[in-house]
DNA sequence: TTTGTAAGTTCAGTATACTGAACGTGGTTT
DNA sequence: AAACCACGTTCAGTATACTGAACTTACAAA
């Protein structure tokens, strides 16, 4: 980060689509109202412990307050441009899927960056026997089911499942999530 | 993050690592050696903006001082146990790279968690015609060369390229990084 | 030993983060 | 209209973050 972060309008964006006010923020977090509306209008320098409190408050991770609000994350392919240019998307109901692998290797293996919207979910009926899904968690937290097991995954996990049952990907914070998805079918049942 | 963060630790970790004196600190961060020295032994609140310049002046994000000290990042499967109970992991010339992909697979297509300690590389020979790599990025930043080309990587960035000329990923940063890596063989060359 | 230097800690003053209470402002009810 | 409520802003006091300077502590050179 090379500019100093914008915490006020974090806080505000947050509180707003929640449609808190400032004393019911202000009775969940323990900063006072007065606080919470200097720091809204960055006329104060917050001490850690405030934002933190007001982090836990609004139910968020404290660095979500101070990042810079979110950089839409980057596909790059340094491979001929021909090849892989048409990078598919689809977006409903709060998912968005960015197909990344190339459209040769459709049938063998896919590949997908899938954003969550807050509570958003991914729900996927059975595949073919033997085909395999890969997670890894690049941003925020999901929840994985698949048939009676369940896994909770943060940042920087990774999950493999066989996924001939049915499986679910649940988004159950407000804040959003990205997903890293490798699709393998099996090689002897295509 | 449920308890709040451990500022002074981070701080005087990284500051130790780098043998730095609270004098040298202070004037590249431009906070004063007297509050250097309370903030590290957790005596005072300090600002966001304080903190932040203190970032500054260490040369990592805001991020890694407000963190608790990295948790691992965790491999999880939902799969029957003897299948891929078995995790390799190789460690050298700070690289540490952790197996993935179950055994059954290896032949077409392999999948790694990467660890990259603060300037560590790893240089890869050319692989077969039609070899591929997809890197998705999980933390900190990395500078991938691909032949005479390159790509600066965040967290979250994703990049996929043919391997069959020399490549490799450099962590250049003061901080760790993890890269998740796709390997996939051309079915008409192995 | 004494002297010197380089490291971190504590001190005393000031700037400001933080609070509860008072104030303003817009919308609804009577 | 007046009275009320819900919401955000501003005020005045106090707690404390932050600073430069003084102080310690430890080790090296004489």
């Amino acid at each position: 980060m090379q500019t100093p972060p914008m915490i006020g309008k974090n806080i505000q964006r947050i509180r707003s689509a929640r449609k808190l006010t400032l004393n019911v923020l202000s009775e969940r977090s323990g900063v006072s109202k007065a606080m919470l509306s200097q720091i809204e209008s960055d006329k104060v320098n917050p001490t850690v412990a405030t934002v933190w409190k007001i982090a836990r408050g609004l139910n968020v991770e404290l660095n979500d307050l101070l990042e810079a609000d979110d950089e839409p994350k980057r596909i790059f392919s340094l491979n001929p441009a021909a090849e892989d240019e048409t990078k598919l998307e689809k977006k409903q109901d709060g998912i968005t899927i960015r197909v990344l692998s190339p459209l040769s290797m459709v049938e063998e293996l896919e590949m997908y960056m899938v954003t969550f919207e807050p509570h958003a979910a991914l729900i996927s009926e059975p595949h073919f026997p033997g085909t395999q899904e890969y997670l890894t968690i690049v941003k925020g937290t999901v929840k994985v089911t698949v048939g009676d097991n369940t896994a909770e995954l943060k940042r920087g996990d990774f999950l493999m499942y066989h996924c001939d049952t049915e499986h679910a990907i649940y988004n159950e914070s407000n804040q959003p999530a990205i997903v890293h998805m490798v699709v393998r079918f099996s090689p002897d049942q295509r």
